[in-house]
DNA sequence: AGGATGATCGTCT
DNA sequence: GACGATCATCCTC
C-alpha cells in the first residue's frame, strides 16, 4: 500500500505538453518564480506566444547558432536571448530533443516579492512591473547566464502549478514581420497585466 | 489613447 | 554591415 503524499506540504505536478501551441495555452496561469539570493520573485503568466517547428518567425528557423542552442534541446528549459542590445527575453523550449521550438513569455501577473521589482524595474505600478517580455525580465532579474536552466526543479528559476487559467484569447503576435497573420499569441480575458492588445478574437 | 522615434550591441550574413 | 519576438519618452489628437 502506498503513503498518501502530504496533503498541505506537496507541490501540485506540473504536467506540461511537448506541442508548442499546447505549451503556450497550457502555460497560462502557470506561476514563474525567480529565486536569486533565497528572495523569491514571482508572477502567474498571463500572456504567451508560440513559435512553431518551421516558423518562419522563430529564431530557430534557420537551424541551430550558438544563440539558439537551447531551442533545439529538450523541451521545458529556458530560452533567454538578448534583444535590441539592452533588454532580455524569457522563452519556454518545447517538442523533443533535437527539434527547434519555443514559447515567449510576454506578461506576468505579479505575485510574490513585488518591492523587489519595483526596485529592480524602477517602476511603482504593479500593472507595468511585468506587462511585457522585457519588462518582466528585468523584474525578475533574468538574463543569458539562465539560458539552458531545467524548469520543472526548484532552482534559480523554475515553474510551479498556478491557479486554473480564466478564459483564453488568442491574437496575431506581437513585433513581428516574417509570418505575422498567424493567430499564436495567448492571453488571459479581461487580465489587466497583459501587454498589448486585449480586445482581439476569442 | 495612440502613433513615432531613438537607444544600443550581440548575432548572423 | 544590417537588423531585431522591446522599452521609455515625446508628440499629436
Amino acid at each position: 500500500m502506498d503513503v498518501p503524499a502530504p496533503k498541505s506540504l506537496s507541490i501540485p505536478p506540473l504536467d506540461l505538453p511537448v506541442d508548442t501551441q499546447a505549451l503556450a495555452r497550457a502555460l497560462i496561469g502557470v506561476v514563474l518564480v525567480r529565486t536569486l539570493d533565497g528572495v523569491r520573485t514571482s508572477g502567474r503568466i498571463v500572456e504567451t506566444e508560440a513559435y512553431l517547428l518551421r516558423d518562419p518567425a522563430s529564431h530557430a528557423f534557420r537551424g541551430v547558432t550558438p544563440r539558439t542552442v537551447t531551442m533545439f534541446g529538450p523541451p521545458f528549459h529556458a530560452y533567454v536571448y538578448r534583444i535590441y542590445g539592452r533588454y532580455f527575453c524569457f522563452n519556454v523550449s518545447s517538442e523533443h530533443d533535437g527539434h527547434g521550438a519555443g514559447v515567449l513569455i510576454r506578461a506576468l501577473e505579479p505575485l510574490e516579492g513585488i518591492d523587489v521589482m519595483r526596485a529592480r524595474r524602477g517602476c511603482e505600478a504593479v500593472r507595468d512591473l511585468c506587462r511585457g517580455p522585457s519588462r518582466l525580465c528585468q523584474a525578475l532579474e533574468i538574463d543569458r547566464s539562465l539560458d539552458g536552466s531545467d524548469l520543472r526543479s526548484p532552482g534559480a528559476i523554475h515553474l510551479e502549478a498556478g491557479s486554473r487559467a480564466g478564459a483564453l484569447r488568442r491574437s496575431r503576435r506581437i513585433g513581428l514581420t516574417n509570418a505575422a497573420e498567424r493567430l499564436l499569441r495567448f492571453y488571459e480575458r479581461g487580465s489587466p497585466f497583459v501587454s498589448g492588445p486585449r480586445h482581439l478574437s476569442p
